[in-house]
DNA sequence: GTGAAAGCGCTAACAC
DNA sequence: GTGTTAGCGCTTTCAC
């Protein structure tokens, strides 16, 4: 970066002070300045467009005011908005982010070497998968290093962790489809050999139809995988069976425009012949036809709560105990669960 | 950052060297060093978990091997993808990246401010806007900083910008829908006060309209504003026309969706009653109902692009002339145009 | 082939 | 109230 060469050295030499009096006065520390000769610093590096260099800084204070960001998937539509939840309070603090995408257990090894290399404060860790060894992260914590880690499924004792109730969620998304008469509930599952989530929205829709005293029917256990297509195919399969249920659980977005659009493709009405739920609220999930009824993840509100808890952390020590944050989910009604349709009628 | 305390000092006193020959081994400076006195620096440094601190080599090198990637609007789907393409040639060149979002003109002022404090090397600026002023852009300039600017309408010269080809992706759409047989082709339009795309895309359905010698029905356009409730809608303004178009260009991915439920929900059959094509080609456009037939907008490409730029910039000095490239767009023929429909009868 | 030392720009003791 | 100075951890001349 050129012409950046003006230091504090010239703003103490134009304002006829020294170097020490600079940084007193720009950083507003508690030593007593003159009024004059503030003024004299300040207009000083006014005029000289003075820009004080932040790594410098860092150097001396050994502490850089970044954090590390690393997420996995870059391209997951959910990570917009926990991204935009981290950096609102991050900027807010005056933190900077320092982004690092991996795509795998050693692209992350590597990012978090990199990171920690670049000095940064913290990790906030933002990750779906639950396939991936902690070994790493446990390491970090054995040398101190503040993270906190979003949806990431390491089940050991003193880690920060925000959660999203993926349980809770699914449970009472069944529930509300037996509110509205159903009983013949299925379900299409994420991959719970990969995701936690998968495991746990499962884990909630029997939950939901237990809670009841419905035991469910093995044949509306449809696995799929989390993709578009694989909510295609499932459908597919569903509509071969010769007993059909009259609700569907679909364990994600992706699966759930699918899944519509098999069943319009097979002309099946939504709401009216089968209902449809899922969990995670995109932009589009008014406008789908029909509109699905969802689940909101706390997606920013995640990004908020892990950034305002490493900062703190940062400032204030480790909080004791390790914080373990389950983000309650919210109920967005619309018209593929059937629920208007049944206060019409 | 805890334990971070091993320095190059502390491998050089381990190995028995001086820190300037620790240095030499560890960047495979030109300088030659003896073999086993290598051997015992690099076993020093793997024995004491030696992590060179950034920070420190970019104060003396001054630069930080980082970039600056200013966001406007993070919630952009759009916006992703393009992060992901720069992401991967940037980790791949060694270069890092400090993440900044802005909402407005001050704000992006303050992240560059901020970006500059922080020494990044260079920056790229993403948005959509074209309401913002460039004067910070071009005091950057000025001062010989280093950045593109990715789908910024700038027309000042020597700016290396990465465009997309809204204009030309328009006026292919149009013409693929006069293809099917459509001369009343009407278009739902983006924000054209504030977006240069939306001006752009406009004069491309114009463009392909004329091609054909078409003069395009005034009632027919349609003001929009990008979003899925203006799509619906600008649909519904539509409907209400007694002379109905065939085909609708609506001019991005949102309304496309917004439009298709619209349509839905009045009865109208797509692609039968009315086709329906659109620009930008997010994930889920394969799985409306019906799939949408769209321009895909090459993000992740105009993310490597920049960042090539950027790095080659860096490495080799600027480019001469100025880079001004303009990025074309594919078309993804699927069911809302009728060109499937078409064929089978 | 290797070591010593001068900084990079800044902060924070420590003097006065 | 203000100035001086010793580093922060590293690279890179310049000696030897």
């Amino acid at each position: 970066m050129k012409n950046s060469t003006v230091t504090i050295r010239d703003v103490a030499l134009k304002a006829g002070v020294s170097v020490g009096t600079v940084s007193h006065v720009l950083n507003g520390s508690p030593r007593h300045v003159g009024a004059s000769t503030r003024e004299r610093v300040l207009s000083a590096a006014q005029t000289l467009q003075y820009r004080p260099n932040a790594i410098a800084r860092s150097m001396v204070k050994r502490a850089t005011a970044t954090i590390g960001l690393v997420i996995n998937e870059l391209s997951n539509p959910l990570f917009m908005p926990v991204t935009e939840g981290v950096e609102a309070v991050l900027r807010k603090e005056g933190y900077g982010i320092v982004l690092a995408s991996s795509n795998d257990m050693p692209s992350e090894i590597q990012a978090v070497e990199t990171l920690r290399g670049r000095q940064v404060d913290g990790f906030i860790f933002m990750s779906l998968s639950t396939i991936y060894s902690v070994d790493h992260l446990l390491k970090l914590k054995e040398q101190g290093v503040p993270f906190v880690v979003i949806n990431r499924s390491i089940d050991h004792p003193g880690i920060n962790r925000i959660l999203m109730d993926d349980y809770g969620a699914a449970c009472r998304l069944t529930g509300h489809l037996l509110d509205q008469g159903h009983s013949n509930v299925a379900t299409i599952t994420g991959p719970r050999q990969l995701r936690r989530s998968a495991v746990n929205r499962y884990g909630g829709w029997l939950a939901g139809l237990r809670e009841r005293h419905i035991e469910p029917c093995p044949d509306w256990i449809i696995g799929g995988d989390y993709t578009f297509e694989g909510g295609y195919q499932a459908v597919k399969r569903l509509l071969q069976l010769s007993h059909r249920p009259t609700a569907l659980f679909v364990a994600n977005e992706s699966m759930a425009v699918g899944a519509l659009k098999s069943l319009a493709d097979a002309g099946v009405k939504v709401p009216h012949d089968i209902a449809v739920v899922t969990i995670g609220d995109p932009p589009f999930a008014a406008y789908t036809s029909p509109s699905l009824t969802t689940m909101a993840l706390p997606v920013e509100e995640a990004g908020r709560v892990s950034a305002r808890l490493l900062v703190d952390w940062l400032k204030d020590g480790p909080p004791e105990p390790a914080k373990d944050i389950l983000l309650a989910c919210t109920l967005k009604v619309r018209e593929s669960c059937g629920a208007y349709l049944k206060n019409q009628t």
